[in-house]
DNA sequence: GGGCGATGGTTTGACCTCAAATGATTGAAG
DNA sequence: CTTCAATCATTTGAGGTCAAACCATCGCCC
């Protein structure tokens, strides 16, 4: 029996995980209008130009939280952009080595965030303790409702 | 130029967001697969069941931060499943009642909700002040990167 | 060498989301 | 009364997301 009526506060944290979504998905179509590329295809890059050896498509996805389903589309417009090379390996012909180029690495690094500017700097000029402390809340909100964690790497 | 370089929580936080998007998708398709409607539907359910009149489209949309045209679809399996109502207003012609059915209604009530049990469980099991700090803080954030508030009513 | 289960990537099907375009209907201004 | 801009809902087009089905390839075992 569900004895505990759920406390008043989840409305609150309800709400505001749907403002944040939002927030993320609006942000992705205004980076998609201003640099030509969505937040998904943002954070692909992000991890092919910080990866020293090239990605499989499963680590690549693993790295973003992703499923290797998702984002083979993602990787078709980026190739189709030339923003990304997609080779077959040598060793293991199944495996695709996925690797940013030099267009996709400039186009990354001029793009905006996948956060909203304005909230970005609002954040930045929070003093050191305030954001270690939001940072943190919101971390332990993520254990708790985002337990199967991504990376079990750490 | 970007003279502040970001702070290394804004790291954390992108990720956090990302894992908490995540998992409310995941918990949504979970939902659609053990209530027969999604995390949006159960919304929209949540939003007429609450209310003691019958809503337009846009004001349905506002109340669940969605844009009418999201919802559109969205009614449309509800009504084709028979749980919500659309009547064309009398006086207005243009506009739609929408009111829910009794059996949205008990399919509402019967429904898990939008986060996932177990992380809701520990969220309640979690002290008031604790509890209050997260909300909080959760608040704090959403007000800094979602800032485009969808109601201004409060 | 010939199966055969495991692994890697892609495709499919169903849904969500938004901005912009469309079609109806209203209300106000001539 | 007619017109015309504003408002309401829906449709369209482009993307994202997942699970599950699919095909290719590898590696092992006989």
């Amino acid at each position: 029996m569900k004895t505990h009526l759920p406390p008043p506060e989840l409305l609150t944290v309800t709400r505001a995980l749907r403002r944040l979504a939002q927030a993320l998905d609006t942000q992705s179509k205004h980076l998609e209008v201003r640099s030509g590329m969505t937040a998904s295809q943002w954070l692909c890059l992000q991890a092919l130009a910080q990866s020293s050896t090239p990605l499989s498509a499963r680590e690549l996805a693993d790295w973003v939280s992703l499923t290797p389903g998702t984002i083979s589309p993602v990787l078709d417009r980026l190739e189709a952009k030339g923003w990304v090379r997609r080779t077959r390996s040598a060793e293991d012909r199944r495996r695709i080595d996925l690797e940013i180029t030099d267009t996709g690495r400039t186009q990354w690094q001029n793009a905006p965030g996948v956060l909203p500017e304005t909230g970005v700097a609002q954040f930045a000029a929070l003093g050191d303790a305030r954001r270690k402390a939001l940072a943190h809340a919101l971390d332990d909100l993520t254990a708790l409702l985002a337990p199967r964690s991504p990376r079990a790497t750490d």
